[in-house]
DNA sequence: GCAGGGAAAC
């Protein structure tokens, strides 16, 4: 097999000249074609391998046998330093490549992100008559998209090679990256014996199609001596990214724990991400601490997934301090920051940081960044500003607006009153509004008073079927504000009758490190009749304040005292009473409730801050509610 | 020459 001479074009002119170092590094003057491959092999610089190569261009090798080996052996060296253009055009200027370099230089295309380019170069092997082996498969199937899995499939069945554990993991990866858990499933099944890389790929393949027992099932069939640490994140992750933060978190310390293996910064990143979605600030302040000591490497990922944390948790300073630490910042988290204030209702500093990221950072925006950006125009109430923003996205930037930017747009409008535009965007948008777009329109009529609309457009709903529980739950909202109490019964039974169960409310406090979780009325908690017992307390407190309950907010048909019992117990509620009990007078309490926090918990949260002289930091579905002294930072706006 | 894992969002 011949092979060309590498063409000078991708190197620096002066490294086809200087290479006498080359000669010194082997110890002789010419150092054989075998040590050059010795060389290459322990190469710890680029500049090393390009005066190896230089080398082997001036002292014409490319017509030596063992040729193909060391242009192989160049091949993984460029590609090993990052140099993949580089190794790539190695290949490409090597005249009828062989098995190992084809294969070779698909999988440095796969595991580079050049996916077409890998896939290419798959065909172009096919059509030079080369027969792939196990090795190919497993670097092309990395790369390979769901749709051509089922042929690369057909053609490692045609050569025999199903039951290779390389290739039947490369077989569930790549259907587990296209959903396929039932072709995933049937290559795992036929394994002859599952490796915990396989094992991992499935386990993966469950917890993306939202299968978290499954996974679980798996994960703990396999030998706790045999996970590493790949296989731990992925379960970690996988709860954490499906509903169950609790149960990630949980692993982890398990984990650590048992000691081994040692985490890294992607349980880091799945960890982190667990404590923002159940406010966990304490744990996630420890999980910073213990990023710091274990020389886990605090790269971009970790500080973003840090700064959405600590803005999550209710912690703005602290996210702003990780962000100005934050080495290369790059969109992601930059969108992070935006997005922390946002929620927290500082949309100047939002909107500056904006301008900051493409002047100073030179950033451009993503489609990500105007959610945030619009969405803190919709907070604040800058109408004009938002759909100015809006605009600029198709106009200055080029990017399409999606579902999303029509809700943030519609909130931004509804919610200034503005009922009747929105409902024109709505109507006029290209893509077809989604209950999420809708909910927020019906809230905002709700908010204004507007009844004519709101019944038409949930009426419009209900019958087209584009509702989710929010929608009947709104509907039933506006029915009781204009008394239409045959409205909310009808509502009541066509939620029972399409089976549609709100929503339960829940709220959670972390008191010591351990999260509380509370639903409306539970009584399940170890104190909860100390609990009831404040919760009582404050109400007549807040009563002979002159606080009025506002029983709307009750869907049940219910007399108007067990109504305001119904509130009384709300989830905020409780998890406020367990707040008061168990901490110092004067600290302030963190809350997270799941949905939006309603009218008469914010009315009653924003008295308990003036008569505990507590601070009180509610995060709701949207956003945060910072209560001091009787008043919200959301100006009772949202 | 080969396989599995991560951050931002109405």
């Amino acid at each position: 097999m011949a092979s060309s001479p590498v063409l000078a074009t991708s190197l620096p002119q002066k490294q086809l000249t200087t290479s006498s170092s080359v000669a010194t590094a082997g110890g002789s003057r010419h150092p054989p074609p075998e040590q050059l491959a010795i060389l290459l092999d322990k190469s710890d610089s680029v500049d090393l391998v390009k005066r190896i190569h230089a080398a082997i261009l001036r002292r014409n090798l490319f017509l030596h046998p063992y040729h193909p080996v060391l242009n192989l052996k160049l091949h993984r060296a460029y590609a090993s330093h990052g140099k993949i253009r580089h190794s790539l055009s190695l290949f490409h200027h090597t005249i009828d490549p062989d098995l190992f370099l084809f294969t070779a230089a698909i999988n440095t295309a796969s595991t580079n992100g050049l996916r077409d380019q890998a896939f290419l170069l798959y065909l172009q092997l096919l059509s030079s008559g080369i027969v792939p082996n196990e090795f190919t498969f497993s670097s092309v199937l990395k790369s390979c998209s769901a749709q051509s899995a089922k042929a690369i499939h057909t053609h490692v069945l045609k050569l025999g090679l199903g039951l290779d554990p390389y290739v039947a993991t490369g077989l569930v990866d790549v259907y587990a990256r296209g959903g396929d858990v039932v072709s995933a499933q049937k290559v795992f099944d036929r394994m002859p014996e599952r490796s915990l890389v396989s094992s991992t790929a499935m386990i993966t393949c469950y917890a993306k199609q939202g299968n978290v027992e499954a996974a679980r099932v798996l994960f703990e069939s396999m030998p706790e001596t045999e996970r590493d640490i790949v296989s731990w994140n992925v379960m970690i992750d996988g709860y954490a990214q499906h509903g169950f933060p609790s149960d990630a978190l949980m692993l982890f310390q398990k984990l650590l724990a048992k000691g081994k293996p040692k985490p890294d910064e992607i349980t880091a990143v799945a960890s982190l991400s667990a404590c923002s979605q159940i406010g966990a600030l304490e744990s996630g302040r420890w999980i910073h601490v213990f990023v710091k000591k274990s020389r886990i490497s605090v790269n971009v990922k970790v500080c973003t997934a840090l700064i959405d944390m600590y803005s999550k948790c209710g912690s703005l300073e602290e996210a702003v301090s990780v962000f100005n630490d934050t080495p290369r910042k790059d969109i992601v988290a930059w969108n992070a920051m935006i997005a922390g204030y946002a929620m927290h209702g500082y949309s100047q500093d939002a909107l500056r940081l904006f301008d900051e990221m493409q002047g100073k950072a030179g950033l451009q925006p993503t489609d990500i960044t105007f959610i945030a950006t619009l969405q803190t125009c919709a907070h604040a109430g800058l109408v004009k500003e938002g759909v100015r923003m809006f605009e600029s996205m198709g106009q200055v930037y080029g990017i399409k607006p999606k579902i999303e930017h029509y809700g943030c747009l519609v909130s931004l409008l509804g919610r200034a009153g503005r009922l009747k535009q929105a409902y024109e965007i709505i109507k006029k948008m290209e893509i077809e509004a989604d209950s999420v777009v809708w909910s927020s329109l019906l809230g905002s009529c709700k908010l204004h008073g507007d009844f004519v609309l709101g019944k038409e457009i949930a009426e419009y709903l209900i019958e087209r079927n584009i509702t989710n529980s929010g929608t009947y739950v709104l509907l039933s909202n506006i029915y009781a504000l204009v008394s239409d109490y045959e409205g909310v019964a009808k509502v009541r039974s066509l939620m029972k009758e399409k089976t549609i169960v709100k929503e339960p409310g829940i709220s959670t406090i972390e008191i010591d490190d351990r999260v509380h979780e509370f639903r409306a009325g539970d009584r399940n908690h170890l104190e909860s009749k100390e609990i009831y017992t404040m919760v009582r307390k404050m109400s007549e407190r807040i009563k002979s304040s002159g606080y009025v309950p506002d029983t709307n907010a009750v869907l049940q048909d219910l007399e108007e005292t067990e109504k305001e019992q119904s509130l009384e117990v709300h989830s905020e509620r409780l998890a406020i009473a367990y707040g008061l009990i168990s901490t110092k007078p004067g600290s302030p309490l963190r809350i997270f409730k799941n949905l939006r926090v309603c009218s008469d918990c914010h009315t009653v949260t924003k008295m308990i801050s003036k008569i505990t002289g507590r601070k009180i930091v509610m995060r709701d579905r949207n956003r945060f509610h910072h209560f001091v002294d009787g008043s919200c930072s959301c100006g009772d706006f949202w």
